[in-house]
DNA sequence: TCCTAAGCGAAGTGATGACTCCGAATATAT
DNA sequence: ATATATTCGGAGTCATCACTTCGCTTAGGA
């Protein structure tokens, strides 16, 4: 691939990714004029406005198993598990998109969106063991709940008219059920 | 107003909602479809489709409103309270939409929509302090975050992918968050 | 430097969907 | 029963958007 096109399909994801923050049903143009190319460009890049909006989830979804991989590694394990937490729900918070993300992973239609999906799962998932192990989550809760709770959580923050404070006044309440039973 | 015209009116007010429970993407003329009438009567009595989406809206949150009165004349407070939340989380795992519109409650285009919107949420904030003064529901959580929680919810309860025991578990550590700390 | 294949953008194209026009149909008052 | 004002339905109109075509440009190797 020459490298201008390298170049051009970088700044096409990067315009794709503010453009579909705000809403997903923006059009190709848009995208194309932000990006500063020709819509034709864009088509080149990705045949489809589907492969491009797969694109997007797939980049966020590997964003977010990388988080949850680094904070792996870190620490304490509760501390990890919560800071995961956290993070997501601020960051959808703000970028609505994150949390259509989420529920998209459930179901990601595309190979490598569905793969990233799973991948993002099965980090999150091994920052819940680690966490109960430790006792810092209830050992009865299982992955699908949490993670329900996550994507709830996600929503809940951006209805909260981003109040920061609402936020977490409501993560609290949320952690409190989240934590050991004693 | 003719009785042909009311009638007429009630059917496009019905399938409208079935049909955007689906999806508030499809078209106006799937919804004329449904109801049995041409595309013109639809526009004739929702101007434009926005007013229909608002009417649709307006109906949902009156709904709402009036189980959470129902629920507040009942027995116990806190069972009241939980009731209300176990019934809209409940319905919204089928209904997208309904999920849909406790979100755009906050912020609802539309002076129909809006008054219903705070009306719903006035009745909600009813329940809750009366299940708080019962002792159901610990003291310190305030409006808004519960709010940010029964959306929140919501939106997880349709991210299980409609599974009943996920949903109830997901609720179960939620409920043990909000219930009074000892 | 020059050649050429890879890449580019702007002007299409066709489909879709919101909304309108107008002649036909019909409810209802007399 | 009849007149007429109201309502109806379907065939338009117009804008938008995903996607294509094609003549021009340019990167980058010889």
């Amino acid at each position: 691939m020459r490298a201008d096109a390298r170049d051009n399909r970088e700044r096409i994801l990067t315009a794709a990714e503010q453009v579909f923050g705000r809403s997903t049903a923006a059009s190709t143009d848009d995208v194309a004029k932000l990006a500063g190319v020709g819509i034709a460009t864009v088509f080149r890049h990705f045949p489809t406005k589907v492969e491009l909006l797969e694109a997007v989830l797939t980049l966020r979804l590997q964003r977010l198993r990388d988080t949850a991989a680094e904070l792996a590694g870190g620490s304490d394990p509760g501390t990890a598990f919560f800071e995961f937490f956290d993070q997501v729900v601020a960051e959808a918070g703000s970028k609505l998109a994150i949390a259509e993300a989420l529920v998209a992973a459930g179901s990601a239609p595309g190979e490598h969106a569905r793969q990233a999906g799973q991948e993002m799962r099965q980090a999150f998932g091994e920052l819940l063991v680690k966490a109960q192990r430790s006792g810092a989550v209830r050992a009865d809760a299982q992955f699908p709940e949490v993670y329900a709770l996550l994507v709830g959580a996600s929503r809940g923050a951006t209805a909260t008219g981003l109040d920061l404070e609402v936020r977490d006044r409501m993560l609290a309440i949320l952690y409190d059920g989240l934590r050991q039973r004693r």
